[in-house]
DNA sequence: CGCCAGGCTTCTA
DNA sequence: TAGAAGCATGGC
């Protein structure tokens, strides 16, 4: 929506390669953005609005300044890794080449832990429009107004609702993980934050302690929401690409950078007309 | 109507 | 201990 009050509102832009919105927001890693008429990116995260756009290859952040980005998306959009370098890397094999190309702007955004976590316990046996459906009531319903958009409700504010009151999501059969989740973290039972550091089997045990959750639903929490780029989800697509071009096995020599490979692989299988997966 | 959706839990042999 | 059934909901 243009009005005044976006006129007025702060701008900051920066460089930014391997940077391209539509496949970053798109790619089934996060579910809190849309896409605006121009072509640009509205969304929350760590309870901030945020619209972004590329032009050409600066990413212009509006709604935040020097300050905010410093704090929140400069980590939040990882620009401070060389996805050119890790394509390089990745290049060596063929079909992560391939793929690669396909999504050439894919990052991995480095989002709430909390938020990560139980987005993706309703993930799962779900489609995204109605995993965006869900994630959307959840917050209108228990998180807090920040003008115009609602933050991700604590795992301290879940943990506190009597059983029933998830009802207006209708998340089904999740409710009840959800729950547990929440209690699990607001209890201090489980501290996602340590995650980022634990051994990574570990910090997968100590996520599968949750009911609902499994290798992966850990997985992608601990991709996307705890930093560990080593993590390589498998889901559906993944299983397929492995059945059809890495019937051995997925190369070791890739998973330092597995989740990176994982999510041009997922795109890759999911998208990709002529990969003959899909 | 039946099938499927970025799975997991529970039941069964 | 592997493999199938069941799970809530909604789009097609």
């Amino acid at each position: 929506m243009t009005t005044e009050t976006d006129q007025r509102e702060s701008v900051y832009t920066t460089k930014a390669k391997d940077c391209l919105l539509d496949e970053i927001f798109d790619c089934g890693q996060c579910f809190r953005w849309d896409r605006n008429e121009d072509g640009s990116w509205s969304g929350v995260a760590f309870g901030h609005k945020l619209r972004a756009a590329m032009r050409g290859d600066t990413l212009a952040l509006y709604g935040t300044d020097k300050a905010g980005f410093d704090a929140i998306w400069y980590d939040y959009f990882d620009l401070g890794r060389d996805y050119g370098e890790v394509k390089r890397r990745l290049s060596d094999d063929p079909v992560l080449a391939q793929a690669a190309e396909y999504s050439p702007g894919i990052r991995i955004l480095r989002q709430e832990p909390w938020e990560t976590l139980c987005s993706f316990i309703i993930s799962q046996n779900n489609n995204i429009p109605r995993i965006k459906g869900i994630i959307s009531r959840l917050c209108e319903n228990f998180g807090e107004d920040i003008g115009g958009a609602w933050s991700f409700p604590s795992a301290e504010t879940i943990a506190r609702l009597a059983p029933g009151d998830l009802k207006p999501l209708r998340c089904g059969f999740r409710e009840k993980y959800i729950l547990d989740a929440a209690n699990k973290v607001a209890s201090g039972q489980i501290d996602l934050t340590a995650l980022a550091d634990m051994p990574l089997d570990e910090a997968r045990r100590t996520l599968e302690t949750i009911k609902g959750v499994g290798p992966k639903v850990a997985d992608c929490a601990l991709l996307f929401g705890c930093g560990r780029i080593e993590c390589f989800p498998v889901d559906v697509w993944i299983k397929r690409v492995l059945a059809c071009f890495y019937p051995d096995g997925f190369p070791e020599k890739y998973l330092p950078w597995g989740g990176i490979a994982q999510q041009y692989l997922f795109n890759y299988a999911r998208n990709c007309p002529e990969c003959g997966l899909n």
